[in-house]
DNA sequence: TCAGTCATTGAACGTGGGTCAATAGATAGT
DNA sequence: ACTATCTATTGACCCACGTTCAATGACTGA
C-alpha cells in the first residue's frame, strides 16, 4: 500500500522495529502463523531483508518469542521490598494483569510456541525457571529449605498457574479476587504436599501464621 | 527399497495403517515433523494417496494426535472399583508408567502440538478435561461437592500433575515411589485450598482419615 | 561531486503441501 | 477364462513459502 522509496535503517533499529512488530503480530495471530510474507509487508521492506537480520524463520520467531517472553517477565516482577507473601501475591495480580491484557498475545506464546526446536523449548524453560526462582526465593525467606521434591512441585505449581489463569479467563466464574486468593494459597499446599513436613506447619502457612522457628 | 507392485487396501484398513503409522513416528519426531512425504515413504504408498484419505496435511496429524491421547485416556483408567484413592493413585501410577515408557511421544503431544489449529486444542482440551472429571468423579465419591474454584484447581492440577512427571523424568532426583506420593497428596491439597473449607477439613484429608460427615 | 559502503531489493530456486486425470488391482457376472 | 466395472493408487503438475544472491541505490566522508 505505502508505496515509498526505500526506506534505509541502521541494522539495530531495523532488527529492533522486526522484533517489536513480530510481538505485536502475535495479538491476532500464533507464532507459526507469523509467516515471512506477512512480516516483511507489515513492516514495508522485502521478503528478503528479514533474512540480512536473521538467519532464518526460525531464528526470527525464537527472537520474537523471548522478546515476548521478556516483557512477560518484566511485567511481573515481584516488590521484594514487601513481605514475602504480599510480594507473591502482587506478582501473581500483576500476572492476572498481563494474561488479561494480552489473552491472545500469551496464549499464542505459551500452546503456540511450546513445540518448535530445541532452542524454543529453552526460552520457555527459562521462562518458567525465572518465575519458579522467584517463588523459591520467596519461600527461602519464610524461612524453609526446599527438598527436591518441592523445588520439581514449585515448577509444577507454575504450569498450575498458567492453565488456571487461561481457563479462568475463558469461562470468568468467579471474580479475579478469588483466583487471586486460590492461587496465592495453592502454593504453599503444593509445596508443602511435596514435602515430609508436619501438617502443623502446612496449617500455619495456610492460615497465614508466622512459620514455627526452627 | 520395498519396489513391490501397486498394493491395493480397503479404505478403513490403509486409513487405520497410515494413523498408526503416524503415532509410531511420534515417538522418535515431533508431529509437526511429520511430512506427508515421510508419512509415504514410510507407508510404501504415494504422496497422493494420504490425501485421499484425509482432506488436508492438518487432519491427518489431527487425527494421529486423537488416537495418540486416546491410548494414553486407555492407558491411565481408574479402577472405579477399588477405594476412591486407592483409584486415583492407581491412576497417577499408570500415568507415570505412560509417560516413562514413551517419553518422546508424549512430549510430541503435550509440547508438540498444543499449538496448532482450533481442531487441535480441542483434542488437548478434551483429553484433560477428561482427566480432570475421572478426579472430580473421584471426588465427589469422598463426599465433597466442588465449587467452581475447586472445579478449575482440578483442571490446573492436571497440568501441574503433567509438568511435574515430565520434569521428573528428566531429571530424577529422587525415586519413584516418593513422585507417586506428592503427586496424590497435591491433589486434595490444591482442591481445598481452592474452596472456603476450614483448614480442619484439609488436614482431614492430608492425614488419610475420613472426611468430616456433614 | 565523486567513491565507497552497505542496507535493500527483486528475481530465481528448492522444498513440500495439495490437485487431478490416468492407471491398474480387485471383484462380479457371463 | 474372459471381460466389464469399480475404485484404490499413482505420478505429474501447480503453487505457496522459505531462502539465496547478484544488482541497486541511499547514505557518508572526502
Amino acid at each position: 500500500m505505502t508505496a515509498t522509496k526505500r526506506v534505509r535503517l541502521s541494522p539495530e533499529a531495523r532488527r529492533a522495529q522486526l522484533i517489536e512488530l513480530g510481538v505485536e503480530l502475535l495479538a491476532t495471530r500464533r507464532l507459526d502463523e507469523l509467516s515471512v510474507e506477512l512480516i516483511a509487508q507489515s513492516a514495508g521492506i522485502s521478503r528478503g531483508l528479514l533474512f540480512h537480520y536473521f538467519s532464518s524463520k526460525q531464528e526470527f520467531h525464537t527472537e520474537v518469542a523471548r522478546a515476548a517472553a521478556a516483557e512477560m517477565i518484566r511485567r511481573t516482577e515481584p516488590d521484594t521490598s514487601r513481605p514475602p507473601v504480599e510480594a507473591l501475591r502482587g506478582a501473581l495480580s500483576a500476572f492476572i494483569d498481563y494474561v488479561e491484557e494480552n489473552p491472545d498475545n500469551y496464549k499464542s506464546l505459551v500452546r503456540g510456541a511450546a513445540s518448535a526446536d530445541l532452542e524454543m523449548r529453552a526460552i520457555f524453560d527459562n521462562t518458567r525457571a525465572t518465575m519458579a526462582q522467584r517463588v523459591i526465593d520467596v519461600i527461602a525467606q519464610l524461612g524453609f529449605e526446599l527438598s527436591d521434591r518441592a523445588d520439581l512441585a514449585v515448577h509444577g505449581w507454575v504450569a498450575y498457574v498458567e492453565e488456571c489463569v487461561i481457563r479462568w479467563i475463558d469461562s470468568r466464574r468467579f471474580d479475579r479476587e478469588q483466583l487471586l486468593e486460590m492461587l496465592t494459597k495453592s502454593l504453599p499446599a503444593v509445596a508443602l504436599s511435596a514435602s515430609d513436613d508436619e501438617v502443623g506447619t502446612l496449617v500455619s502457612i495456610l492460615t497465614d501464621q508466622k512459620p514455627i522457628e526452627q
